[in-house]
DNA sequence: CGAAAAATGGAATAAAAATTCCACATGATG
DNA sequence: CATCATGTGGAATTTTTATTCCATTTTTCG
């Protein structure tokens, strides 16, 4: 994977091409090949003393080690050790340059969107591996309990909205998408009561629309869910059920991919909800 | 867990921690909190510079933000964010198993999800590998010549202009999003000349609105960029540029991730070339 | 509205770290 | 066994990084 010139860009490289070439090595490089190999981790943390202290050699003994891999110093070694616990998050600045570096060779297009493709995978992944399946659950019950669903997003939330108001209506659920046309969305979310759900999706920075609505509905006793992008979203108080949608982004385009899917999911998993309930209390109507 | 003082040695009850007392920081404060609870990867290998860049704030904040929390400095706050992954990522193995667990336990919603994301990633590397670089860039430089940016789509394609329409306008660039309110579709496209362009967004089955404007559009000599999923769409005829966009789809529902990165990527392309051109033609100005 | 307190930004400073350098040791080779 | 190439330890140097300090701004409260 990714060396030009033999030197490791990633750990699985660099380890494989350690235990390769720890024979061949000096008594002392040897040492700490086998060390980085076996405490990777303290090889990730550590300064060079302590790491050198570690490995019962000197620090220069690192830096050499390093050198003679290709690296130009330790610290450039140790960056790879970190991308090792850090990959699945590509790196921010370094991104950016590349996006900026490809696009002047005005290349532009199409590897700008082997980019995109990239963060939108990386998010999707992460957020499956880390969202709580019992609040997705929660949330897929409120979504089939309710009589009808209002829709709330601004901005950038919008998009997911109008998904979700096209996959709802085409599931069978009533469904209000407040799109606040004409500055009316307050008076579009007076119609929700207590047996309806409103569903407000918003990230930072949040819209105050968005909030106001949201926090008015919540005190009237429409039970609200909210889909954000951190525990400090001023959705938090209002809500019953907020699941926490944390996406990548790419230079200043944060994808949406994740939120769609999980909008998706939802909407979905509502419908299989309130069919199995349907089958169950009568299943002649069908 | 293990706070005699308050400061919290584990990066849970930090977490917890910040979350709790958040609201009632200063300002520089709250941001810092903020940042370090929703991107702790960044916290936890960048420096006190690097991190500020980051988080928007001065390096001394980092230090100040630390000390209030009761630490002696950030480096003794930033400990505890790397012994977070120290104790928690050791075993490689073990962590795919636990995630192979879980998904395999949970049905419903969770699961549901697992699936979504799944097809949204086939989705998105079969885009990527089958799309033409050079049909993308003639998109871009489409996008990035005209005057204005008519987007037009209806139900599904929908929340891919809406997206492109919040793109567009951060990028600086006149858009009008055509959203038929009050039936007025027509008419609102009726502005476009020919030094605009008009983005179309459809999918089977077509919705007539869509292909009638983008003819009558086209028929006035309005350059029409159609994002279309067949090669027998009927935006075909009337487009001068055409990118099919083939998305996977689990079952009814047919993923959105692929075309709105495209759209993203297109966006952000044009606005690459824009900014190109103006610096060729006059540097000074910027 | 005005004084006091708190918070902030940015430069200055101190601390720590990585890297280089070189004298010395070791081991291979003729 | 002399010589040369290679490897090594440790101090010196340079660079990077964290922290402190203080003038200025912002907020709070009488």
């Amino acid at each position: 994977m990714s060396e030009t010139d033999g030197t490791p860009r990633d750990f699985d490289t660099l380890r494989a091409l350690l235990i390769e070439r720890r024979p061949d090595m000096p008594k002392r490089l040897a040492q700490v090949a086998a060390f980085a190999v076996d405490r990777p981790d303290d090889v990730t943390f550590g300064t060079v003393a302590a790491i050198a202290e570690q490995a019962g050699v000197q620090p220069s003994t690192l830096v050499r080690f390093a050198q003679s891999l290709g690296y130009q110093g330790f610290s450039e070694l140790q960056d790879v050790f970190r991308a090792r616990l850090r990959d699945r998050w590509p790196d921010y600045d370094e991104r950016l340059e590349v996006l900026r570096r490809r696009s002047a060779d005005s290349q532009g297009a199409h590897a700008l969107f082997g980019d995109f493709v990239d963060t939108a995978v990386t998010s999707l992944i992460r957020l499956r591996d880390t969202i709580e399946p019992a609040r997705m659950d929660e949330a897929a019950r409120l979504i089939a309990g309710a009589r009808a669903i209002y829709l709330l997003g601004q901005r950038r939330a919008f998009p997911v909205c109008s998904y979700m108001a096209y996959a709802l209506a085409k599931l069978g659920s009533p469904t209000v998408l407040i799109d606040n046309v004409a500055g009316l969305g307050p008076e579009q979310a007076e119609a929700a009561g207590p047996e309806d759900l409103l569903i407000a999706v918003s990230f930072t920075p949040y819209t105050s629309l968005t909030v106001d609505v949201a926090n008015a509905a919540a005190a009237r006793g429409v039970p609200v869910l909210a889909l954000t992008d951190s525990p400090f979203s001023p959705l938090m108080e209002s809500a019953k059920v907020v699941i926490e949608v944390i996406e990548a982004d790419l230079g200043a385009f944060r994808s949406l991919s994740g939120t769609l899917c999980l909008a998706m999911a939802l909407c979905v998993a509502a419908a299989e909800i309130r069919r199995a309930e349907a089958e169950e209390k009568g299943p002649a109507r069908a």
